[in-house]
DNA sequence: TTGAAAGCGGTACCAG
DNA sequence: CTGGTACCGCTTTCAA
């Protein structure tokens, strides 16, 4: 079948071991064999096997990366560009979607840890306590990618959503607007929950609170997100301006307006958070806080890598800051110059 | 550091031929030892080495999927397919995102044989000759997914493009159109020059030429799809009707319709292809022809996994019909009831 | 500079 | 039924 460290060394007529050392730069070989060696290999197309390797101590050098779903366009996103980095520095990347079930992050997990990945970045929700622990005990280097474990000693790489909720409530109270609803996802999701904490600081800090029944948790589908805008507008005093914690979110929010007669940006502003191509894709397109997800990625992998390389070996926690992208679904409060329309 | 089968023989006062035997359930064991290694194993929180014993000859259990890129939503939803239906399984999926780049699809495969993986799923251009020939003949299960090669033998799973376009050239000649255009990917992909093919076919079944100047080839990203349709529709005589040979496409030429003032559906009408969520996010949504991705994921696995078994070694070519989705983005040509508005 | 040999964690054949 | 043992393909001392 395939060529092996054997056939080569037999046919350099030298020894295994020195092939060896070829192969990884290791030891001192004379140019003569080397060169030899270097040729068989080519000619006889050798590829050492990484699985051998590995089984010797060495590195798999591929990683496990876990989120919610791969399908979803925030973290596909966040894929390849985890992709691309790995990449660089030779790794491959397994993918698992874990629909945010602990089971299946378990599963997954133990899986992982049978092929012997080299690290971990997990973006998806996951239970803090049992698997996380086990999971560090095993000085298998982790990152925490867009999720965040306050309570752990893990690397942690996330975009500051108290900072991007506060750009979406800035942006929209510029905008003169008052009467502002928000769909957040699952009131489990700490991010999400930050961005609407960073949010609502914001209205509080001139003197506009946040009406508690125009916040909606949602999940994570685009219809929930409509469902539960529609609630929203479909009332005689509707709010004239919803923060959407996600893309998703906020499509749903731009489909129940457009049921309900509704016109955005109009009579109505959507900011919406990520800026995923869906957010370039509705019409009209979705002003958003945006996460660098390339650059999210990147730091990831990078992490996991320098603790594998030996360096950095101290914790750390890198927080990315959102922006503010301006599109089209934003626009002054409805009647700003007019008198006021009601009361 | 982790519990190996020596540790579990050894607390358990057996061989190590006697663990592996219960591990895999092989060869006759007493229930009584296959219960006390059982619960050593399990008290020690013992999980067998994937690298190990596919070294053993065994297999790996993880597949490679490459795809031009995986951030693009119609790959990120035929990934999800094909890792659920290989989880299933007991399998993992290393993803290669490769841009369709010849070079990054050479070391995407190189990486894949070094890690031995079981099977390899491409559903990313290649370039035939060269490559295909060198990972045919090593005997490995390979799956081509939404791509063809018709002069190789390999299994293969595609929708049935040809059908596609004449599902669409129907559902528009249907609704009055007379005067279409077409978005076609780059000319290369053979999937996009059957979807044309099948469309022109229609066209001319009703003598109704297809104008060579409305063909547009345009690459993969959206801005292109939206500059071609922009050249589409910014003259005098323009199409009532556009088929787009992907969501993509669609969306390009949906802002081109709004930046040129033309209403869709009223006085354009836009079909796609693939139905992806772009397809649902756009405002109008976009009447599409389908493809199953969660059957094509899943079949292409399916492939390759009876081929590891050893069952079904012919080769098979399975051609999935895809379906017209009617949405919001075609009706009948302007002025369909009207006398004729031109000379 | 080179090579012999001892593993790495399992599998599987063969003897007992 | 159970265990001894020869590999799988490669890395890494340790001698020569």
């Amino acid at each position: 079948m395939k060529a092996t460290i054997y056939d080569v060394a037999r046919e350099a007529g030298v020894s295994i071991a020195t092939v060896s050392k070829v192969i990884n730069g290791k030891g001192k070989i004379s140019e003569e064999t080397r060169g030899t060696v270097l040729e068989i290999m080519a000619r006889m197309n050798y590829q050492p096997s990484v699985i051998a390797s590995a089984l010797t101590g060495k590195k798999t050098y591929t990683l496990g990366l876990l989120v919610p779903d791969i399908s979803n366009p925030f973290f596909a996103e966040i894929a390849r560009a985890i992709e691309d980095q790995s990449q660089h520095y030779g790794y491959s990347v397994v993918m698992c979607s874990t629909d945010n079930k602990d089971k299946k992050v378990e599963k997954y997990i133990a899986l992982l840890l049978q092929k012997s990945v080299d690290g971990i970045i997990i973006a998806t929700g996951i239970d803090e306590t049992v698997i996380m622990e086990q999971l560090l005990s095993k000085s298998l280097p982790v990152v925490l990618l867009a999720r965040e474990m306050p309570h752990a000693a893990v690397n942690t790489v996330v975009v500051d959503d108290y900072v991007g909720g506060s750009l979406a409530a800035d942006h929209l109270l510029g905008l003169g607007h008052k009467h502002i609803a928000v769909l957040g996802e699952n009131i489990k999701v700490i991010s999400s929950r930050e961005r609407i904490r960073g949010f609502r600081a914001k209205l509080a800090d001139v003197q506009i609170p946040m009406r508690e029944d125009w916040l909606k948790y949602c999940d994570y589908r685009i219809e929930d997100g409509k469902q539960k805008a529609l609630q929203l507008l479909q009332t005689e005093d509707r709010p004239t301006a919803i923060f959407a914690c996600n893309d998703m979110l906020a499509v749903g929010a731009l489909q129940a307006a457009k049921e309900s007669g509704v016109k955005v940006p109009d009579d109505l502003s959507i900011v919406s958070f990520d800026n995923t191509i869906l957010a370039m894709v509705t019409d009209p397109q979705l002003t958003t806080i945006a996460q660098p997800m390339n650059e999210m990625g990147k730091l990831a992998v990078d992490l996991i890598v320098d603790e594998l390389k030996g360096r950095k070996n101290v914790k750390q926690r890198t927080v990315l800051r959102p922006e503010l992208l301006i599109r089209q679904s934003t626009a002054s409060r409805p009647g700003r110059r007019l008198p006021k329309e009601k009361k």
